[in-house]
DNA sequence: AGACTTCGGGAACATCGTTCGCAAACTCAG
DNA sequence: CTGAGTTTGCGAACGATGTTCCCGAAGTCT
């Protein structure tokens, strides 16, 4: 009997001896992911993902713990979606090309940023990224500690972005309706002007914030 | 009738005829609080907060249009407790401590992150915030879009952080368990150089990082 | 005083994650 | 080949959830 308090990935999948499993855990993962990406990550439920597969909600539970694990897999497995080119020798523009693949991934995964921000978990698709963000910052002072801390942060800046435009794209007057009340009252004339910037047209190219940011933390 | 697709900021609190209601939007929002203080965001259930208010769960309802306007009023609530100091001149320093503000309150009501990163909304609170923001980043040059993101990413930094720390309070062996595992492989030589480093005490100030990135978005 | 409107909340519904228990399917020792 | 042992599949059931309905109660306004 495995340890339930482990990570999912120190769990052996299956079992040597008994009934052999009819699914694996990569299959259940997949159309975890299939379901999200056609309804989102709230259809997720495991009857929904049982019913993709065409099996009953509680044969999940031989394959993982819980909802939660579920969760995880999907994660780990678009970890593995971002191709990772060997380092060049400019940290800022490989790790630049690096989030870039991520935004793709996200981008072809919209539930993906709200676990990533919420679920902080490496499975090992995800150490195989942070192992290739260490190589591209093998030449950078700084301590482990930093560098992760450098991974991490990459990861949720780019999912925050990819979170918060894909909320103005989806319900564009939604997200400045209030913003727009408080400049009418005219009480507060910085929000006014910002919402001025905001109806012009947008001449930045994406990835100058994170160049920025980039540039800031390797000093 | 007010329109139930306008964020709940635009929705009137009380009607002007008919019975009075018994409660407020902050009674119910204080309540939330309160559950979710406790007992965490899974707490916050409509039956929970109504009992902690000793009203039934379907009188929420005429205060909130379900319990996603809920959370936004518990995060704009919170968004009410940092302390805006004037600023001072030395942007850098007046947004880390603003920032700093932010994580402690984000200490207060450890549920504060997750929805922070999850919910984009910016109610009269987070527009107070946002408007001193934009105060100390006056004389900085770049439109509002600049400030803006400025804003979210400031925000959300704050936010990663103080989930990932809570992560590593609440269960330290979890975390690294299956990094452990990666590096006793042996496999991938800068995953274990790295956990060495994480084993190693931390003499790096809270901060830091932050400050980092704020002087590379400020350029 | 009567028409009107809103509020409080018990009851009910659909859906959720999860557990239980058992029949079926398989491995392996003898 | 057989039977003991182990694991899988999954229908049924449990408790909790968000939300809606409905109606009596409690006010305001003409």
């Amino acid at each position: 009997m495995t340890d339930d308090t482990e990570p999912i990935w120190l769990r052996a999948e299956r079992a040597a001896t008994g009934r052999p499993a009819e699914r694996s855990r990569a299959e259940i993962t997949a159309a975890a992911i299939a379901v999200a990406d056609r309804g989102g990550l709230e259809a997720v439920s495991m009857r929904n993902v049982a019913d993709e597969l065409g099996t009953g909600a509680a044969s999940l539970y031989r394959y993982v713990n819980g909802r939660d694990d579920l969760l995880d897999l999907m994660v780990d497995a678009t970890a593995a979606e971002p191709r990772l080119e060997p380092p060049t020798g400019d940290q800022v523009a490989d790790l630049t090309a690096f989030a870039e693949e991520l935004r793709a991934t996200m981008v072809r995964h919209p539930w993906l940023p709200e676990l990533v921000l919420t679920r902080p978990s490496l499975g090992p698709n995800a150490v195989a990224a942070l192992d290739h963000v260490l190589d591209v910052l093998a030449d950078h002072p700084g301590d482990g500690r930093a560098k992760l801390e450098i991974f991490a942060l990459l990861n949720a800046v780019v999912a925050t972005f990819a979170l918060n435009e894909r909320a103005a794209a989806d319900r564009p007057e939604q997200a400045v309706a209030y913003l727009r009340h408080v400049a009418a009252t005219g009480r507060r004339p910085r929000i006014t002007a910002l919402l001025e910037d905001l109806a012009a047209p947008d001449d930045r190219h994406r990835g100058d914030a994170l160049t920025a940011i980039l540039s800031g933390l390797l000093r």
